[in-house]
DNA sequence: GTTCGTGCAAACAATTTGCATAAGT
DNA sequence: ACTTATGCAAATTGTTTGCACGAAC
């Protein structure tokens, strides 16, 4: 692919419509139902890019849900994982979130202040060629890419 | 883990002396004591490339002090993490494990069985010019690369 | 001899599970 | 109506901490 050709708005995969309707089609594919509960958690991740804790996630779905408890929250987490709508990620050091975002992406994490933002996939160079040696025998091989550093936040108000 | 299966050639096996001696002198400039725990702690993990959890390395050390605590064993991990002597692995999906390899290297997660291979720098392409673009900001920056995908081991057993 | 580490047990945190009831299909 | 999820609380698991005693400098 040529670099200079403009992006397609692939990168801003938020629409919540649309996310909301692959969950009642994975839904009604394991014959579950689609809780209201369900529906939540995943409009909370899609419409946050801030990697949520499980904590955090609980405390937006508590918002709107009052009685809801943790223990829903962290099974609905997890039955989406299992659909594929949102990703787990773990770093050294944090504890686990969540990721609403299922476009491929990278993941920048600031050693300052523990934030994870996610990274396009040409910020890393040489990601065209971007390849696992064993790819070959794999087709399912995953390439993940996390880069540590300090934020531009954390930057500047050391600079100051 | 079936130890019937054949060793991988030991690729990168830093000298266990040389580690033990890194630790003194880290030890020294710290101002605190070298105890037994916490060389046995390093000589665990420099041992053995499986990348263990916690209570993998706490029953490895029990083997040959078998008073020592799990908080010991806490507490161990951590200061060689802090010395920089070892390094802790967060994937998900997978418990906190360490890895007692501090050369610079990538990781391979076999997502069938969990396990969690070295991998050389060059098996993964493009590797030569891996940078992200905010490097030039941040010297500080540092690339992790995590590939995920079925172990040669998990491949041979399903083929069967 | 002084300082710091260790082992133990308790505390704490994060996550999971069993069960009666409420919701979704 | 039937099935599965939910909320609650208890159970489990993983990790940290306070303190008296022992080991390293």
């Amino acid at each position: 692919m040529p670099t200079g050709s403009p992006r397609p708005p692939a990168l801003i995969r938020t629409d919540l419509k649309a996310r909301l309707a692959e969950l009642e089609r994975c839904c009604a594919a394991a014959r579950i139902p689609v809780t209201a509960q369900r529906r939540t958690v995943l409009e909370v991740l899609v419409c946050r890019s801030d990697h949520p804790t499980v904590d955090q996630v609980f405390a937006a779905v508590a918002e709107r849900m009052p009685d809801v408890s943790r223990a829903t929250v962290y099974r609905g987490l997890e039955t989406l994982r299992e659909f594929g709508l949102v990703r787990r990620v773990a770093h050294p050091g944090s504890a686990v979130r969540f990721d609403g975002n299922t476009d491929p992406h990278h993941h920048f994490l600031c050693t300052r202040c523990g934030a994870i933002e996610d990274l396009p996939l040409e910020a890393v160079s040489g990601h065209e060629q971007l390849a696992f040696v064993g790819a070959e025998t794999d087709d399912s091989a995953e390439i993940l890419v996390h880069v540590r550093g300090v934020c531009a936040r954390c930057r500047g108000k050391e600079a100051r």
